[in-house]
DNA sequence: CAACAGTTTAGAATAGTTATAATGTAGTTT
DNA sequence: AAACTACATTATAACTATTCTAAACTGTTG
């Protein structure tokens, strides 16, 4: 469970400041015991839900961007319209439940490491991501 | 390459009338040799480059939305706000050049085979797919 | 207190996508 | 052929996630 003073530290490496609703957003984004997969949306009405204030979207948008380019979130590419983003920025692959569109990160054993022939001349590999797509037993999926 | 009468099979088993706006569309997705990755942008200013014709944004959207839903096409989600779509429509995986922003099928024995221990109750996998971003050795990608 | 630097905010602007509704086209029936 | 019919095409409006903007706000310093 992170302390007051981490998400200070978060805040200052991302070259903002610890304001009050910067500290409220990085309370419902990191004191958490499991990864949190969200959208804006989704972090927005956690806000709302768990504080009695209201953050302007603007402001969740400048700093969620914030602490991803400073790497501490991380952007996940789904099927959808809407950007998803991972509080686990550790390197790890994606279960996508298809039924309920929820991301699960997978277990280190779920995959063994993965190697790859680079073929690409003059390119050197950034990451490997891995997103499994699931869906109910019974249900025809595409 | 592709003959006329594999276009209009395509049409028609997606539901659709093999029409003169909808053969041209046909003609810049699959008359190729290699695959095509493209978003609706792409795929207009192909259009409108390759024929001396225009063809509204709504038919292209919906043509390729109904080869999409047959299957004829794949939607393949990387980190954009733009939709990429893909002519190669078998169980491949990808590199994203983050240079250019072009995707590139990877060849059979880039990876080898995936093995998933699926540790998810009551849900089948439907896909695995592998998005290996590079970038130039020299620039400092995040 | 006044000046200032940075922050928050509501709302405007933007862009990709989807929906709508009017018009066009090409066969079919009479 | 004229009228009829069914679908296609199109321009444009609507929608929505995201980004931008500019004004109000806050807290600090002299
Ligand atoms: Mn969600
Ligand atoms: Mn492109
Ligand atoms: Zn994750
Ligand atoms: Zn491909």
């Amino acid at each position: 469970m992170p302390k007051n003073s981490e998400f200070i530290d978060k805040l200052r490496s991302s070259g903002l400041r610890p304001t009050k609703q910067r500290l409220k957003i990085c309370e419902v984004l990191f004191k958490r015991d499991k990864t949190f997969h969200f959208t804006i949306s989704d972090l927005a009405k956690n806000i709302s839900e768990q504080l009695n204030q209201k953050i302007s979207l603007a402001t969740v948008y400048n700093t969620v961007h914030a602490f991803k380019n400073k790497g501490h979130l991380k952007e996940i590419s789904i099927n959808s319209s809407q950007s998803y983003f991972d509080t686990n920025i550790t390197h790890h692959h994606h279960f996508l439940d298809e039924d309920t569109n929820e991301l699960i990160d997978c277990d280190n054993d779920v995959i063994e490491k993965i190697n790859v022939k680079n073929n690409l001349t003059g390119k050197k590999i950034k990451s490997v991501e891995v997103l499994i797509k699931v869906a109910s037993d019974n249900q025809n999926q595409k």
